[in-house]
DNA sequence: CAGCCGCTCACATACGTATTCAGGCCCGTT
DNA sequence: AACGGGCCTGAATACGTATGTGAGCGGCTG
């Protein structure tokens, strides 16, 4: 009654009455299995309810069929939040990892030392996915050690100026040009960009460069009293557009760096009485779930965040696998709803 | 230079001058072992950055301080969706196992067969924990193979009647019969619940209990035209807001048996003119992040997604240890905001 | 001085699988 | 009939760690 050893290949093979290697063959597939012996083996081993042991597997082979998922959070965020644009993304991971038989580790970065190439050195995984900086200057720090060591790695975001590791992330340029550019089609000129435009945080400092350039490509250019800094919560969102308030300078649209920014933004700008989007349009970047269901509901550039998901995964296993795979710019695409009418 | 063979237990020997087994012991901080031997042993490793290998330590151990998390999605959801109370407690979940030292696998239940049990069969983790039901009659049929084969783990949800594993959740009668009080104190009567109340869905049928009683305890009973069936997606809200509309028995209130079901038939209800909470009070279940950026804010019975991961993962491990943990009730809490005003 | 004990350590081994190598069989060819 | 070549299988072994067992050594007691 169930509490025995669990069988091995050994017991298999015994009761197929072949060696354990025919065994082993046998259940991975292998040819030059005699077609009758392999069935007979099958047979065995479903009926025991056989596993092959990931433990040995993993010794003998050298790999684990795993992946790990590492969060970098922001530090200041003392929360098991976790960006909402992340969690769309973990679906597909997850669903992709399942497809191509990998299993997934995940993980937050913790902060002591150098925990990350844990994964890999104690052979926990084959290969790493990258997900948020945290702080910006570990960041770049771990990055390198970890190519030193020659781990295998993907991380999502925007290409960095040392090029470091392989690189999958949205047109961030591009979604930000766009969306600006449809906000100056609607007749908008005074167009606040709420987000840090750092190069600390890569992708808004991207977006950021596509909305400038944008505005250039119209002859205009960036008010400085026009960009509030924020990061992705709404709570800072909020913080931004009451400074922006409070400023005093004039504008009729924002760009915020994220659909998070954008809704508390919009909180606090309709708390102030400002109609959306009569007195001011509103484009958010991401489509998280909550973008749709916004009051108004929220225009926006979207991340196809499940081709991300897929992309990053398949990358890594053909990295791992040696193939030769590269970057990826993914493309975004401007989602209109009601929070930036004519 | 890097691309050499990683370090194992006997290189870390040889340079330390003892044997195998004393580093094993060194590093793993048995006593019996000569401090300074250990010193020595420990200068040496940190320099050759030299990891345990997870595969043969686990081979050898025949544990792997994994755990696995099984998510039993919604069949009829095709996509990446993972119910957002989940996502709370997805963080904690992760960062309790840290704490713990233990390592987290992730994945969705597939359709395929038996592949649940292949986590522990397979010695990938050392125990399971459950989220969510999927099919209720797949559901029941594999916790009894979990069980049948001694597997470890614990789930999320109501106790079953079979009274199958062991069981973390929060008080789904004691936080709706709450929600209910609080809107019959409000002077409201005529209140619809909107979700299951069927017992494939035991966590609502449990939340649709405590509104019965609550109600029984005024000296009203259910009027079956209040009691709409919907599950935990906004669309689904709309949609029995929509019926219940349609329906045209007269209400005053709703009670909803999640936030999404809350947020959806909200935005239903004020599309089709009733102001909220003047006409309509509304409570949804879970405080999920929505529902205090929804419009209005979203009054609602609060579930601790923070302690729910910590309970799950601290009673999972304390089972693996075969220490003596039982089954938890976590409060609920009930959150005032606007959507249910006097 | 014999005997004993506690402290450190080395030797040997097991965990369950995947893979290399070699051997046996059967068939067809010369 | 001898030989070569496929096809299938078994014997042996390695992966890197953790642990049971026993040995050497010094100090202490009687």
């Amino acid at each position: 009654m169930g509490m025995q050893r669990k069988p091995t290949s050994f017991d298999i093979a015994q009761l197929a009455g072949v060696s354990q290697p025919t065994v082993s063959r046998a259940l991975r597939g292998e040819s030059g299995v005699n077609p009758a012996t392999r069935l007979r083996i099958e047979s065995i081993a479903k009926q025991l309810n056989y596993r092959v042991d990931k433990a040995a597997s993993n010794l003998r082979t050298r790999h684990s069929q795993t992946l790990a998922l590492l969060f970098f959070e922001d530090p200041t965020s003392d929360d098991s939040l976790i960006n909402p644009f992340f969690h769309s993304m973990l679906g597909s991971i997850i669903r992709t990892c399942a497809e191509h038989n990998h299993d997934l580790l995940i993980s937050f970065q913790q902060l002591s030392s150098d925990w990350h190439t844990d994964y890999e050195d104690a052979r926990k995984a084959d290969g790493l996915i990258l997900l948020g900086y945290g702080d910006f200057e570990l960041y770049r720090a771990r990055l390198k050690a970890l190519r030193d060591a020659g781990t295998h790695f993907v991380r999502w975001g925007s290409v960095l100026a040392e090029g470091a590791g392989l690189t999958i992330g949205c047109d961030n340029r591009g979604g930000g040009g766009e969306a600006t550019r449809h906000l100056l089609g609607l007749g908008r000129k005074r167009i606040a960009f709420l987000g840090t435009a750092s190069s600390h945080y890569p992708e808004f400092h991207e977006r950021y460069r596509g909305h400038a350039e944008a505005l250039a490509g119209a002859g205009l250019s960036v008010d400085p009293a026009l960009q509030i800094d924020a990061i992705t919560t709404e709570d800072s969102g909020a913080a931004a557009a009451q400074a922006l308030l409070d400023g005093g300078a004039h504008f009729d649209a924002i760009l915020a760096a994220s659909d998070l920014i954008a809704i508390g933004a919009m909180r606090v700008l309709q708390a102030a009485g400002k109609r959306i989007p009569e007195d001011v349009s509103v484009i958010g970047f991401d489509d998280i779930p909550a973008a749709s269901s916004a009051s108004p509901p929220l225009t926006t550039v979207m991340q196809d965040a499940r081709l991300a998901g897929r992309t990053l995964v398949e990358t890594l296993i053909g990295r791992i696998r040696e193939k030769p795979v590269g970057p990826a710019l993914l493309p975004t695409k401007l989602i209109v709803r009601k929070s930036c009418g004519a």
